[in-house]
DNA sequence: TTGTACGCGTTATCAA
DNA sequence: TTGATAACGCGTACAA
């Protein structure tokens, strides 16, 4: 039914030469010598015959399949599409295919496309899932398999890795409510099992301690993931507090965003009686109402830096910088005020222009 | 440096057989009769030596990869990560693996990526790319090459497809806003070079007819594309006609998110003073201010339907219904409101609980 | 029940 | 400059 598959062997017969010949005018590298007639000929055969080399067989004898594959939690977390739209056009313009793997986050389904992964011989991994085990990342650097992880942390290791400044982003914020007059500000923190969520969470202790902020360790709680839902319970916890935090930095904006529901549910006006932060600026940010005012990460930029990375790693080239680290820079838009105590004085409304 | 790859020689060789019959153990199909105790000792040597079966190899010599290439026009619309989710699951309960690909709706880019899947010998197609061409298509289906189509018409052919009934889509929400009172109702429609515009915009027209409303042609127009941008400029047009419509329905979210930036502009409140829908009920249609009306269209089944139709036709199954046609509801959120001239009357509020 | 032989489609190496 | 050969790792018809 389906016609069979042109082959080398069919493009050297119509060519009239040997395969190899076809190979060489094909692919012809640098040290390759070949008469233009015989390989005119060759190109026209193979055009003629529209031949299509396998792929397959092309790694099979060079030991390389050209494809990467990438690992994320969540494609529906509205942090990853750009993250994995950088990648895949980085990897495709150095000539490489991107295996997307969502992970739900579960551990089993890591396991699992892990080694469907290495059965497909990928040549390199990209890892944005969060909470991959360090086991298992430890296997992967044991057996110097490439890879490279996408904003998580590298446990102290030399691994290749994409990042943001964590901690600069945080205090950017709280700095930012400081300067509004706030004291009490809560943090909403990410799983403390992720790098990510435990560098926020340290960053935001320092720069209380930094600003003279109220030090309250009830005013930071861990939400059970880096979504809606945990950020509203999370929210709710600490929004029942006696004595009720002014401002809120989410460990991410879709923490941020259930925060929002969580202060509507309390009755509570955002700004006007409660600030809030988040972090990673996703497309949703400057949508929602009010818009919120969030760290910016770079997100195309952060997979397309990750992707360049791993294919450089493939082609042996020296890496002068293992950790890229990327500026967390933030975005104020309409979700902070000034503090309900500092309303009317000098500073002006916070309440900013949409930022392009 | 890298350690050579364990093959299936090896394991032979550790469990004192030859490689066929360690191929055989470790695929045993049905009609393979091999002793147990044998069988033991190749899976002890396999998992022993870490064996892992390269898939390029038997790829080679099955003549299928077990893959799928997917084509989107662009991840970054919220629209899609859904879907391919919906499919990359599913293909992963099936063991198939999915090599994505972001178009960025140009053509050569499809191109490009068409030419590289076939060489990488993906044994099928997911093609949710809106404008490829009909050409590439119609050169697919000759060629009699494995494709399923993802919310984008099959232009009378019988190709495989999932669609999304948009007629009675927008039906639905032209039949809502004309029980609100609306008599001028606008509609934003999709670019007319893909079947989900054209539909949308024929259903919109039909629904029309049907309700008595004004046909005024002025009131139909063209976005550029399926985004906000496009949406924000047509918006304009039809918010600066002599005679502006009470309502818009919009061809997608995206477009109808440009049409509320345009309203503010216009220094109209939405729904106040003009109503809106949406297609196709992103995550953003319930985050944004007010929360969008939107014509639901559930986009991890169409993604999961595809890839399912798609194996099974690689499976050589019989293919009761090529097209799978999925009904597209209204959700009715906070954005449409009665026809300013009927307010006060009878018909309660439209501003809906959210719906989960 | 297991081993032998071959081919899947390429490309690198060597020989001519 | 081109042809011949072998090998990449696996699965399967056939023989033993």
């Amino acid at each position: 039914m389906a016609p069979a598959r042109r082959t080398i062997h069919d493009v050297a017969r119509a060519a009239h030469v040997h395969p190899s010949t076809v190979s060489r005018a094909l692919n012809g590298g640098p040290g390759v010598t070949l008469r233009p007639e015989t390989r005119a000929r060759v190109l026209a055969a193979a055009s003629r015959l529209a031949y299509r080399p396998s792929g397959v067989a092309r790694s099979l004898r060079l030991r390389r399949t050209l494809t990467l594959g990438m690992l994320v939690p969540d494609i529906a977390n509205p942090f990853f599409p750009r993250v994995i739209k950088g990648a895949e056009e980085a990897a495709r313009e150095r000539g490489y295919s991107l295996v997307l793997c969502d992970t739900a986050d579960l551990p089993e389904r890591e396991a699992e496309y892990l080694r469907v992964l290495r059965e497909r011989e990928v040549d390199g991994l990209l890892i944005a899932s969060s909470r991959m085990a360090d086991a298992t990342i430890a296997a992967l650097r044991a057996e110097g398999f490439p890879f490279v992880l996408v904003n998580r942390g590298a446990r102290g290791s030399d691994d290749l890795a994409v990042l943001v400044d964590n901690e600069a982003g945080i205090a950017e914020a709280v700095a930012h409510l400081a300067s509004l007059g706030h004291q009490r500000v809560a943090h909403l923190a990410g799983p403390q099992t992720t790098t990510t969520g435990l560098e926020r969470a340290a960053g935001f202790r320092a720069a209380v301690r930094a600003h003279g902020l109220d030090p309250d360790p009830a005013l930071v709680v861990e939400a059970g993931a880096f979504d809606e839902g945990a950020g509203l319970r999370a929210a709710r916890a600490v929004l029942a507090l006696e004595r009720r935090p002014t401002a809120i930095v989410a460990a991410n904006d879709l923490i941020a965003i259930g925060a929002l529901r969580a202060a509507r549910e309390a009755g509570l006006r955002v700004p006007h009686d409660l600030s809030l932060v988040g972090f990673n600026d996703i497309p949703d940010a400057e949508l929602i109402e009010p818009p919120l005012t969030t760290v910016r990460v770079p997100q195309e930029e952060m997979g397309a830096r990750a992707a360049a990375l791993l294919v450089a790693r493939l082609a042996g080239e020296a890496i002068a910088v293992p950790r890229i680290v990327l500026a967390a820079r933030l975005v104020v838009r309409g979700s902070t005020a000034r503090h309900p105590a500092e309303r009317g004085a000098t500073v002006p409304p916070a309440r900013a222009r949409r930022i392009a």
